[in-house]
DNA sequence: AAACCGTGGAA
DNA sequence: TTTCCAAGGTT
């Protein structure tokens, strides 16, 4: 055994995160479920979304089966919705193409829509005990430390060598392993400050011999974030429900409903535009533009009120300024429920697949909670 | 290759 | 407060 992988399994063996609970049997579908949840997401914020959409979606064939709106809204909140609307193709394919078993080589499991190398070879390790290297965050930062990796890790080269070593570390016994580098980068080779003095491999650490284990993964500078501005619908029926409307497959907050958003200029989901900085003011012209392109394209005789402050939501790559428009409907002719437009009861919106900016806005008019 | 895709915790 | 970044994958 290699040296290094016999001291992570001894440590794991004492201080690993036994009670996770997706390590609690080795069920293909739970494993893959939350190998996908915890994609660039971290355990705790997953652990909630893990549990109640096993509970609701227990195998393939329900995920598979299941209308997309209600697995989006069990990912209501997670970020990254592509995710949900992969997992769901996946889990239709493992049924269809592969009799209802998770496919058992990794040429064949990264075919599956959302299913990476690392996240292929982590099934593959725990459901079937194959000898599979993963390279996720944690395992990346501590191979990087522990051979004082000073290139980019970004870089095709970099991960490249990374991948090599990791396969060249990775044991037998893989599925253990994995788990154990993954525990070391999360409890005790953290992104700062990480604590050398309980790591079992401080001792083989190049970078901590070469004191730049704080230094190390090296950062690129990133640029400031674009602002995208949007004004958001809040328009009521004479029954007191809400007008949502359902965003385009692709994008951000992909097939979320939604407040129906515009620019001042009357445009249509502004905050897919990326080359555009739209004025929040509240004047009669940004007022006729957004009255007639919302009654237009919702089919309605709108009449706006008064608009919100201003508020922001932050993503990866921009920042999101908006406003809320309240708005009522002229006239007794409301327009017909569609497959991207519908009226929703208060309490039924917030069933549904929401963005987090939407669904607190209209968590606040329910009268808090 | 580089941009895109969410959200929240931690410091 | 701002900044960083997390069990990555897709286009």
């Amino acid at each position: 055994m290699i040296p290094i992988a016999e001291t992570l399994l001894d440590w794991y063996a004492c201080h690993g995160r036994h009670d996770l609970p997706w390590r609690q049997n080795r069920d293909p579908y739970q494993l893959w479920l939350a190998e996908i949840m915890l994609q660039q997401t971290q355990v705790e914020s997953a652990k909630p979304y893990y549990a109640r959409f096993l509970q609701a979606l227990p195998n393939w064939q329900a995920l598979a089966a299941a209308p997309q709106d209600r697995v989006l809204a069990l990912w209501s909140g997670l970020g990254y919705y592509a995710r949900a609307r992969n997992a769901q193709r996946a889990a239709q394919e493992v049924v269809t193409r592969f009799g209802g078993h998770f496919p058992n080589t990794l040429e064949a499991a990264v075919t599956l829509p959302g299913v990476g190398r690392s996240t292929a070879a982590a099934v593959l390790a725990s459901a079937y005990g194959q000898r599979q290297a993963i390279l996720d965050a944690n395992a990346r930062r501590v191979l990087i430390r522990s051979h004082a990796i000073e290139a980019d890790p970004k870089v095709s080269a970099t991960q490249q060598w990374l991948w090599t070593l990791a396969s060249a570390l990775t044991p037998e016994d893989a599925h253990g392993y994995n788990q154990a580098i993954q525990d070391l980068g999360a409890l005790i080779c953290t992104p700062r400050q990480p604590r050398c003095t309980a790591c079992p491999l401080v001792n083989r650490c190049l970078a901590h011999a070469q004191g730049r284990s704080h230094a190390l993964p090296v950062t690129v500078n990133k640029a400031p974030k674009p602002q995208r501005c949007a004004f958001f619908l809040l328009v009521v029926d004479t029954e007191g429900q809400i007008l949502l409307e359902k965003r385009p497959d692709s994008g951000i907050w992909g097939g979320l409903w939604c407040l129906p958003q515009a620019a001042s200029d009357g445009g249509a989901f502004p905050i897919l535009c990326s080359d555009t900085l739209h004025p929040l003011e509240d004047t009669p012209a940004v007022r006729q533009s957004l009255q007639a392109a919302w009654s237009r394209r919702l089919g309605l005789n709108l009449q706006l009120k008064a608009l919100e402050e201003e508020q922001q939501h932050v993503f990866t790559h921009f920042q999101l300024r908006f406003r809320c428009v309240h708005a009522r409907v002229l006239g007794s002719a409301v327009a017909d429920s569609s497959a991207t437009l519908r009226w929703y009861r208060p309490a039924d919106a917030l069933t549904q697949g929401l963005p987090t900016p939407v669904r607190r806005i209209l968590r606040d008019r329910s009268g808090g909670c």
